[in-house]
DNA sequence: AATGCGGGGTA
DNA sequence: TACCCAGCATT
């Protein structure tokens, strides 16, 4: 038995059931592996299924408004996927006849789409026999191997490319890469795998020497910045303003509150207020203060609610919109929540 | 080669 | 808490 057959009879009676399995349309393979793109399965199916009811095609993604494509991406996080994908679509739509394309090489230009996603479009949907190397794989085959190296650097990644391509089944590339993944996924797992029922335990180096727990190896430096976002919800006869965040940063292209950032916790609303002459009704009260934890960043924030005379733009890309329109915008998940909140400060705040 | 980019599940 | 998820773009 080769590796590839011990592989693919495993896959065949392990592996799960997923919506996007023996899908043949490359653009909803292509949907499908953008969205699972640091993301997990559990989290991205019910995206998969929404994206799709929506956006059934290349052509109607092309022909969709960016906001609209970042409306039903909105929770996902990592927006970049949503509007490069909103981009590739166009590429396809204007220069691909709106037809997706067939070759490894074509679809590794287009915008969002990498090393790992080029190669799993193309095998899956195509059978190109270039072998997909995510997280998952990179773990399996660091610890069958025993490779010690940094999975983080381009130079390891590169060289368990290559390993899998002499592994892989050339006429089952598709399935080779699946069964890949899925055995990094369920079996050969982070924490506490299951080397005790595994089809590799008696050829893989990691179970042989004992190393399991030492591969992959990578070094964690990430380094997690404190920022201080503190929104202004502004509020005159069931109207408010609202932003897009257009800078190179966290939530691009989002609508959000009117922010005011400040280096510290330290933020003193009244002198705020003063300072921008905005004339409040009733003293500005704070309706929500929140830590909103992600990898890289915590974001401690605050959430203002001021009752003004008249509602005031403070900069040119400010909008004011009724209430009820709040929730047509795309807007990051801690947006969402203070909406949600909304309702229940209603009944405690006299003047919404 | 290193950093920024979301949000959530798991131990 | 720390880790990490069917990674990619930018610098």
């Amino acid at each position: 038995m080769t590796f590839a057959h011990i592989l693919l009879q495993w896959f065949e009676e392990n592996k799960r059931k997923l919506p996007w399995r023996n899908e043949t349309d490359p653009y909803k393979i292509w949907v499908s592996e953008v969205i699972l793109q640091q993301t997990r399965v559990v989290q991205g199916i019910d995206y998969y299924h929404n994206f799709i009811a929506h956006f059934p095609n290349v052509n109607a993604l092309a022909a969709a408004p960016e906001s609209e494509v970042l409306k039903v991406w909105q929770g996902l996080g990592y927006y970049s996927r949503a509007r490069n994908m909103h981009v590739a679509a166009q590429t396809i739509a204007n220069e691909h006849l709106g037809i997706f394309p067939h070759h490894y090489d074509e679809i590794r230009k287009l915008k969002g789409i990498g090393d790992y996603t080029a190669a799993a479009i193309a095998s899956i949907a195509f059978n190109l026999p270039y072998p997909a190397i995510d997280g998952n794989v990179l773990r399996f085959i660091s610890r069958y191997f025993g490779i010690f190296d940094n999975i983080a650097l381009n130079k390891t990644r590169k060289f368990i490319v290559e390993k899998c391509r002499t592994l892989i089944l050339p006429d089952e590339a598709g399935t080779f890469n699946q069964a890949m993944m899925e055995m990094g996924a369920t079996q050969c797992t982070p924490q506490h795998p299951h080397c005790e029922n595994c089809p590799f335990q008696s050829s893989c180096f990691a179970s042989i020497h004992q190393q399991v727990e030492n591969l992959p190896f990578k070094q964690h430096n990430i380094t997690i910045k404190n920022r201080y976002f503190n929104y202004l919800f502004f509020i005159h006869q069931q109207k408010t303003v609202i932003q897009q965040r257009t800078a190179n940063d966290i939530w691009n292209n989002l609508y959000e509150l009117p922010l005011v950032e400040t280096p510290t916790a330290e933020f003193d609303i009244h002198s705020f207020i003063q300072q921008q002459n905005i004339v409040c009704e009733d003293d500005p009260k704070m309706a929500w203060e929140t830590k909103h934890i992600l990898t890289h960043r915590n974001i401690f924030a605050k959430f203002f609610v001021l009752p003004v005379t008249k509602i005031p733009k403070l900069t040119q890309n400010q909008i004011v919109i009724d209430l009820k329109d709040f929730k047509k915008f795309p807007v990051a998940k801690i947006t969402e929540r203070f909406m949600m909140r909304l309702g229940e400060l209603k009944s405690n705040i006299t003047i919404i």
